[in-house]
DNA sequence: ATAGGGTTAG
């Protein structure tokens, strides 16, 4: 059949972009290209090139932009933009700066659509350069900065843009604070969370259920139980990722029972629990030493689910065996693996030999994982702190030694506390902090009183 | 008839 003008060719490719059948709209458009009748304008490379961005198929936008090019299309608005953005969700970000280059009137969303391709393409000071100068900003270009940033990882950044747009007066819309929101939960000021929570009420009236599932997973990783189970009781409307928030807030703070009834009350509303519920209750498992409980969930969804099983639910289980001292189990189950253990597995069960002390195990797990990986520094670390804790120091002392010798470099973690919306963070040994002293002596009362934990010395 | 931005684990 063929359409009566380019009004209708173009609707029909759109309304197929909107069912998800993109692979069709593609192919009407090659056969009204084919047909030569109607002749494709603007809006026409506009919506195809959207179902091509869909399909990830860089193969098909390249040939869009070619036959825009053609058609004397390419410094169209709308065709830039849609380049622009097609070339940057395929990480080819000299292409979108090229396509950009091209507009002859780039606007905001030209703009907004290169910003989002930086920040996805682990360029966050080439995004920042072109926000502070771009010509324009809206909403969406202040809500592109704010949740690159958080996907980045910068998440002070991205609390710092939120403040700073709602600073210079430009109303945050509902697609900013789960954003925010997340950057929040990774710094875990309390505090924080509160304001951006009492700003989204201010500015929304209604919360979403989006936003609902950020303040719940917020709440719980800021340490306040309370808020997030408050605000999840709230939502008019629950999906999976609500209950996995919940769930998942339960794990972390080593409530694994009620990280169970949680589960329970899901599926009685009919809901279906997905990889990442198994994931948080596993995790929950692992830290409240429910072996039996957590071993039976795995093998529930393996029997009932075995698409959902990932790699990390396994190391769960492995975790959950060697943490509870029952390494037998565990090494079994690491045999009858359906796939190659990668060193995160071993690195568990050295973890579950430094809590129990087992030497032995420790020592032959750590030769398979220098086999597989002779620089990994985290299970050299791990085995020094086993023989440490045996208190066979000359075998500790020899790892350390051989630590420096080979020039290993090793990823210190830190802790943090808050203390009236500041981050204060520490080291081990730390003496950086400007109340350096009186930290000290602080610690010192406490570990008087506590003299027999052992401390390990990492 | 067309465009850019959102949530869950480690």
């Amino acid at each position: 059949m063929r359409y009566r003008d380019v009004v209708a060719a173009t609707a029909a490719i759109g309304a197929l972009a909107r069912a998800g059948r993109h692979r069709d709209a593609v192919s009407l458009f090659s056969r009204v290209l084919a047909d030569g009748v109607p002749r494709p304008n603007e809006f026409t490379f506009g919506t195809v090139l959207r179902s091509a961005t869909a399909l990830r198929d860089p193969r098909a936008g390249a040939q869009l932009h070619a036959c825009a090019a053609k058609f004397g299309l390419r410094s169209d608005v709308f065709v830039g933009s849609a380049l622009v953005d097609h070339y940057a969700k395929m990480g080819a970000m000299r292409e979108a700066q090229g396509a950009l280059g091209d507009t002859r009137e780039p606007n905001v969303v030209s703009y907004t659509a290169l910003i989002a391709g930086f920040l996805k393409n682990g360029m966050p000071e080439k995004a920042l350069g072109l926000f502070r100068c771009m010509p324009e900003k809206n909403v969406v270009s202040w809500n592109a900065m704010i949740g690159g940033c958080s996907q980045a990882g910068l998440s002070e950044e991205a609390v710092g843009l939120f403040r700073e747009m709602c600073r210079e007066g430009v109303w945050p819309n509902e697609f900013a604070f789960p954003c925010v929101l997340t950057s929040v939960a990774n710094t875990g000021a309390l505090g924080v969370a509160r304001s951006v929570h009492a700003s989204a009420i201010k500015h929304l009236g209604k919360l979403d259920v989006y936003i609902g599932n950020s303040l719940v997973i917020c709440y719980a990783r800021c340490g306040s139980l309370e808020d997030s189970v408050l605000v999840f009781a709230s939502m008019e409307q629950k999906n999976v990722v609500s209950w996995n928030a919940l769930i998942c807030g339960y794990a972390q703070n080593g409530r694994g029972e009620e990280a169970l009834a949680a589960h329970k009350r899901m599926i009685a509303t009919g809901l279906k629990a997905n990889n990442v519920t198994l994931l948080g209750l596993l995790f929950g498992c692992n830290h409240a030493g429910l072996v039996d409980e957590g071993y039976s969930l795995f093998k529930t969804a393996q029997r009932e689910q075995p698409d959902t099983l990932k790699p990390e639910h396994y190391a769960c289980v492995v975790d959950l065996f060697s943490r509870a001292k029952r390494f037998d189990e565990a090494k079994r189950f690491l045999e009858d693996l359906p796939f190659e253990p990668g060193l995160g597995f071993w690195k568990s069960m050295i973890g579950g030999c430094l809590i129990h002390w087992n030497k032995d195990l420790a020592e032959s797990v750590a030769k398979r994982i220098h086999a597989l990986d002779p620089e990994d520094t985290s299970s050299y670390i791990l085995l020094s702190n086993v023989y440490f804790s045996v208190g066979n120091w000359e075998s500790a002392s020899m790892i350390r030694r051989h630590i420096k010798e080979k020039g290993l470099k090793r990823i210190t973690g830190c802790s943090w506390i808050d203390v009236q919306d500041k981050a204060h963070v520490f080291v081990n040994g730390d003496s950086r902090h400007p109340q350096s002293d009186e930290i000290y002596k602080v610690l010192e009362v406490c570990l008087d009183n506590d003299e027999d934990e052992h401390c390990l010395a990492v």
